[in-house]
DNA sequence: ATGGCTTGAGTGTCAAGA
């Protein structure tokens, strides 16, 4: 099975890029955050014509996930259960015998605004969450833009980082409780090259320049983990006339 | 130098992303 998760920053926009990849690397199932598009726009036809099937929760201008497959969906939910959040960040479903959870977690904009403590405070609920979905789903995977660099390692130039949103103590804290609840983070079960990262600025060159940082991930419980075969990150689409600033990362599972 | 690009909204120019 082939899972893989994309940050399209308008799908919209970058529909004709989503299709071509869809074509070239054909994945059981592709969750996308920020359509930026409500549900009555979304292209359902262009990528039922591609062979794809969606579930979708979205939203005017911001936010907006959706979890494309080749078989459709099952047991569909939107947000996460008990915390009520008007923007559109989270999207499940049953996709061959594995439950996927496609997630786009806040920004934060910067640690000292009111939108970092809702990142805080939306990382606490999606984290409880998560407890109860990995009791209730023996073959469970978390993808999305976590807009949490994990590690240092994770960032082109940590010390110009060090303290900023997206690799703040309390959010890396966050991340590792996340991993702590029974997770895997999918990319670091394999010897990667270094400066490995799957978004770069839109400005300053930041992708020739390999100025990245870390941010997407996929997340394992344990008995997807132990038969995860490989998890990759496509940059080739970040070269793309009109790229997302962020690149697929993929991941293959012997289910 | 707190900018730089890109998108959506809407037709000015700004919010938001990361």
């Amino acid at each position: 099975m082939r899972i893989a998760t994309w940050n399209v920053n308008s799908l919209k926009v970058r529909l004709p890029q989503v299709v071509a990849w869809l074509d070239k690397h054909r994945p059981d199932a592709l969750c996308l955050q920020e359509l930026k598009l409500e549900d009555a726009s979304f292209p359902r036809a262009e990528l039922q014509a591609a062979g794809y099937s969606a579930a979708f929760s979205g939203q005017k201008t911001y936010n907006g996930v959706a979890i494309l497959s080749r078989e459709p969906a099952a047991n569909v939910v939107s947000g996460i259960a008990g915390f009520d959040d008007p923007q559109r960040r989270v999207i499940s479903a049953d996709v061959g015998g594995v439950r996927l959870i496609c997630a786009y977690v806040p920004n934060g904009q910067s640690v000292d605004s009111e939108k970092y403590q809702y990142k805080l405070n939306w990382l606490a609920a999606f984290s409880a969450w998560l407890a109860q979905e990995l009791a209730a789903h023996h073959r469970l995977a978390v993808l999305g833009d976590y807009n949490i660099a994990p590690e240092d390692r994770d960032v082109h130039d940590p010390k110009a980082w060090e303290g900023q949103v997206l690799v703040s103590p309390p959010e890396r804290d966050a991340f590792r409780r996340l991993i702590e609840l029974g997770f895997r983070d999918s990319f670091r079960l394999f010897e990667q090259r270094e400066k490995s990262f799957t978004w770069w600025d839109y400005r300053m060159n930041g992708f020739k320049r390999n100025l990245g940082l870390r941010i997407d991930h996929i997340l394992l419980g344990a008995s997807l983990a132990a038969n995860c075969a490989s998890c990759s990150i496509d940059v080739e689409p970040r070269g793309n006339e009109r790229p997302s600033d962020h690149a697929p990362v993929v991941a293959e599972i012997a289910v």
